[in-house]
DNA sequence: CTGAAAGCGCTTACAG
DNA sequence: CTGAAAGCGCTTACAG
């Protein structure tokens, strides 16, 4: 751990160009009262010197944050959105992997205004409102992707239209004669569960299909819980012959579910998934599904985690991006 | 855009506690000599203001800057390691998406330097020399992930064993009395394909097995690349057997092709993957697979860059951590 | 324990 | 076009 030199700072530069610390400052901030040959001459000096001004340190500096409880595909989906709109805007995004959740306590807040960051983004988990008023008392905006639960604090935030999904994924499999459908959907509790949910009942409904209990299930969006969840609901009698998975890694525990009881996809079974995540297209059959504008989601939170930060009021505390169905090979005419 | 009131300064505070900026200052600072009254006042009015002092800024400032082509599973696991250990450490991880290549220019360097960063990591592409003269003029380090190239510069790298990796997936096949054993590569002038195809050659050749050239090819490590790289070894007469594929993509890209062919995977058709990510445990049959410690080398990198920032020397240039072989269901005795 | 004072790095209005 | 000088935000050695 040699101690490197001292941090170049104007004198420096100054002394070695044979100009004073103010002409240095005017090159550094873009005046236009310095000699081009003096400035040409300053600029190399800086760069050579590795100088870095306090003011670019502080663009530079990560100025934004996002959270995520990991960096699985549809994270990471998000995140790239984030970053390109960051990269757009000329801020830096800082990236923060939760180990705990957001609600973990005040220290989270008041670590954010210590960081100096100017807003922070967080995917499905929002603040309390005793963080949020640490929060506010700084400035620091927050804006919440996909938030779990109804937030009943003034937060903005950015979702899909789960509503408009589950309804559109729903009325693609009536649409294909199918009225034995069954939803195989994530935590019970997560709100964007509860909106596709709704979506499917009102498709069932308008479509004057009952919806049985049995064949409603919320296990969660992993690949596992499709596994699982599928698993039990083709053992019913009589088995649905359609399933709306809301997650792709769950539609492909679905279709391993059906292979595994000698159930053929799409012919034997119909799987609709969501998200259209790389796998979508990878899988055999390659999957329908509703096509989630992830990277779209992360470029408006970004934006508007900027309009927040630069005090402008924002009208709508709630964003929703159109989903979209694509419909490749599982789901076929009943 | 209202203008937000200026930004809290010490005086500020000091103002509103009743004693001077100096004192404020200590107790920004931690030193020893204020009273425990007065401390906890100007704390507390502290984060009531919001304020953030230059040092913290810096702290909190993105200190570390981690580059990736895109943020596909391979790049999303190196970066999850990155930040853990980036947290753990205490620093800020700025993230990155390149859309151009890293050896884009020198305003690539040069903006690394006025964002102040303190080392960068990149995966996969490297710096120029003369990218590499201006961030060492900076005293900004570079730590390169799985480089493509050998770079003739001294870069300091963090690798997994892919010669070791290629060893070892070759030699499973051939335990399982597999000798038309087929590479499937990624790019052929990527460093890691190479090192991969030249570990499965030594294992052939240890075996006594004959290499025949038109079982190697290096379409690149995608799905479709897989796809149309084990179509046409799958065309081959006499076909292979096995099938060692250097991305668990172009693996289940393999699989699709062996079906489409109907051939079944692994009774007509072993194959073997490589990275051990997400998709490896959701496809069927499964894939066995050569484990790649991505968080690992996200963590080295992590580590490795903020020595150097501290003025380090590091001993080795290239360090290789670990492959390990997972066996699953999609390989079988011949 | 406290704060006046010196000092550092930087910026900017202004005199030349 | 240049720089002396005033000033801002912060820190710290030191007198009380």
């Amino acid at each position: 751990m040699s101690a490197s030199p001292r941090r170049t700072t104007l004198s420096t530069i100054a002394a070695s160009a044979g100009v004073s610390v103010a002409t240095v400052s005017k090159v550094l901030n873009d005046r236009s009262d310095v000699a081009p040959a003096t400035r040409s001459l300053v600029r190399s000096l800086l760069e050579q010197h590795g100088y870095v001004s306090p003011s670019a340190r502080r663009n530079g500096a990560a100025t934004i944050e996002v959270q995520v409880d990991d960096l699985c595909a549809y994270f990471a989906g998000i995140v790239a959105g984030v970053v390109e709109a960051g990269a757009d805007a000329g801020v830096s995004v800082a990236i923060t992997i939760n180990k705990s959740p957001v609600s973990g306590g005040l220290a989270w807040s008041r670590d954010l205004v210590a960081a100096g960051r100017r807003a922070v983004i967080t995917i499905a988990d929002h603040p309390t409102s005793a963080q949020l008023a640490i929060l506010s008392r700084a400035r620091l905006p927050v804006v919440v992707i996909d938030p779990l639960n109804l937030p009943n604090i003034p937060v903005s935030s950015v979702g899909p239209t789960n509503f408009a999904g589950g309804l559109t994924a729903t009325q693609h499999l009536l649409a294909l004669g199918h009225s034995r459908i069954a939803y195989l959907g994530g935590p019970a509790t997560a709100l964007s569960n509860q909106a596709r949910m709704h979506g499917y009942r009102a498709a069932m409904e308008s479509a004057g299909v009952p919806v049985l209990p049995e064949y409603v299930r919320t296990p969660g969006y992993c690949y596992p819980d499709g596994v699982e969840g599928a698993g039990a609901l083709l053992d019913l009698r009589p088995a649905p012959t359609a399933i709306f998975a809301t997650s792709d890694e769950s539609a492909v525990g679905a279709i391993h579910a059906a292979k595994a009881r000698g159930l053929r996809v799409p012919e034997d079974l119909s799987v609709v998934g969501f998200d259209d995540s790389e796998i979508a297209s990878m899988t055999s059959p390659k999957l329908t599904t509703m096509r989630q504008p992830l990277r779209e989601m992360g470029i408006l939170a970004l934006r508007t985690a900027l309009r927040l930060a630069a005090g402008e009021r924002i009208e709508s505390a709630h964003v929703e991006l159109a989903t979209e169905l694509v419909i490749r090979e599982s789901s076929l005419a009943a």
